[in-house]
DNA sequence: TATGAATGAGAATTCATTCAT
DNA sequence: TATGAATGAATTCTCATTCAT
């Protein structure tokens, strides 16, 4: 397996083509489902470029294809929205941790920090969702929520691999490998435009800590 | 040496207790140069907070127990406070790793790690800092300006110290480090309630780390 | 036809009786193009009371019957609402003189001044229209191309009707008349309540001199 | 005597030479009436510049080499200043037209014409009274004041020398008179780049209409 | 149900005026 | 008496949210 994080940090980039989405007077999908998707996905890159509070719902509503009116419909109000973003990806994590629990038996350490990292990385998704992290005071209680059940469940996936470890030591190295993928999730775009292997030390960092810890 | 992360986290802590700050009508610190210190601080604690969108000039002014009036006589605009945060720490940047070079050759890898990691710390001072180098895209200017300058002095400190480092490997590294510190110190406020230990072992990440690359 | 001034000078008086205009929750003008003209007509009144800078959005705004937000989806900004006063007047321009000039041949000098002044009026059509003209540095650009547009139109005319005039000559004259109606444009209001009879002296004092010059 | 309007046209002009004032830390002038005079000086001269509105007394007060504090020592608010400037000039009224009147009966009616019209300009004396003149409402009573007693000297004079005219012919003539100086005077920055000739085409257009009013 | 015009609270910024020194 | 820092009301402009159509 083995992969480097070099290779996901490209899975996400999307740069909607259309700047100031041209509202393609496309056929309305009528699809809430896909609707909201698309809302969703409009937010999360608005708020990636501005923030929270710079992102405006006119904007995201103009990205998303969809009408202001339509936009309140799904989503009462700016928060719900970001709720919504943060929520979503809270609902997700237990399903994909169960499944990569079933075999963190088999895996090497050093397979395991990267595999690690990678589900993390997928988990966190995009910038959005970072900025949303470390947004305002407000914010906590879901920010709480989602960083505490990730850390959570990154100490049990260290605690399975390595029975050994004490419940502390556990959760500080969870969270000393979440906060090494937030810093590669963050710098996403600059990794990607300069050219430089940073993205490959941090994974061989990660390595070289589990393996010091985990054995 | 061997500085404890954990020790200077706790350096620039100052949550202003009172929310909406009522200003108690001190004795008027005529000194112009305490009145800016003053205003400094709370924009950084109210955009370490809140980001530099959120931030209000109001807050800011309420905060530092000026008056908003008074607030605009020393920074003209909201961007100029901000500025100032940032050009500021730029200004130090080069003095303070002259005088770290000086010994750097005198250094173990370990104390090496520990101490730039403490210097870097220091440079970065608080949160508000860190949002406002992630912050909206305008600032690009000025935060690439600090943030490559940064990796250019760092990585030059890493080739003093081991000067047979790649010019790219130094700068990958550089960056590696830079990251470290600022995860711990973006992360400060939770690494100072939670009693984790996870501040130390960033440290001995990073000295791992560093020594697996300058020997 | 022999237009009087006095006559035209009342076509334009619409001051609207209430100080802050109560906003009679009329029956809402769904059509944009009243609304933007309502704004128009308060923006040119409370301009014409109070100058560009003595103008507020805000009084703009209640005399209009309008709330400032919706004002501001109209114009953007203040100077956009100066700028459509002055811009639509310059393209305005062009087609009343191009009319104008058609049948100017077939006029007595005695009618050329009176009919002369009463276009030009109709040009200026109010005072908040002069307040502009007349106001601040900044507005230069705008304003200088109005009034050189509004000269050479002018001095055509008069060519047109008296070939045997300089160019030097003719825009002088130009200068001489528009600055005539300009002085009975500004003061509109004064001649009004004062019954006197000034507005018609203008007319005669122009008369005389036009046909002292165009013979 | 026949004054060229264009001679007096310069006689005003004072590009004073300090942009911003360098606040010539120059020996204060103790004398209070030199320092009010250059504080009306300045006064008159941002007006003319920015209008009343726009004036501020920051920069009046800089461009006087007056300290703000001292400025309000002098006049206790804006208004007072601009009251100043309006009021000094009605006072001036009076004394200038009794010794004008005096030898009325000497002048021809072109002599008169260009006499009457030098007297007013120099009493309008620069743009900043100009602007008073013409500012917002709550100006009314002071510029009415002054509006009306010019106006009245203006009738009386021209009855002194053609007693035949009747009371309201004579005040038309006058106000007639006045505001082809006034228009003169505003545009008096326009007239003097401009090389153009229209100021002696205004000379010559009130000595015609005089002419035929007052034989 | 979908739309987008209308609303108004709130943010940045300016400047006349005061008053402690 | 002279100074200029401090004040805060007023102004321009933005944007989340509602609701009539």
């Amino acid at each position: 397996m083995y992969t480097r994080i070099s290779d996901y940090l490209s899975i996400h980039s999307h740069k909607s083509s259309s700047k100031k989405a041209r509202a393609v007077k496309a056929p309305q999908r009528a699809n809430g489902k896909l609707r909201v998707a698309a809302i969703l996905e409009a937010a999360a890159a608005v708020i990636a470029e501005k923030g929270y509070e710079g992102a405006t719902m006119a904007e995201i509503a103009a990205r998303s294809g969809t009408k202001i009116g339509s936009l309140y419909r799904f989503f009462p109000n700016k928060e719900s929205l970001a709720d919504t973003i943060v929520v979503s990806a809270r609902e997700n994590l237990d399903a994909v941790f169960d499944r990569f629990d079933a075999n963190v038996n088999e895996l090497s350490i050093r397979a395991l920090a990267d595999d690690l990292m990678a589900l993390i990385f997928e988990l966190f998704t995009r910038p959005a969702f970072m900025k949303l992290l470390d947004a305002g005071q407000d914010w906590s209680v879901k920010r709480e929520e989602f960083r505490s059940a990730m850390m959570q469940r990154v100490a049990k996936t260290l605690t399975i691999h390595t029975p050994s470890l004490s419940k502390k030591s556990a959760s500080d190295i969870a969270l000393v490998v979440v906060l090494n993928v937030k810093a590669v999730a963050t710098h996403q775009a600059f990794f990607e435009t300069s050219a430089s292997g940073a993205a490959d030390e941090f994974r061989d960092m990660t390595r070289l800590y589990l393996q010091s810890r985990c054995e």
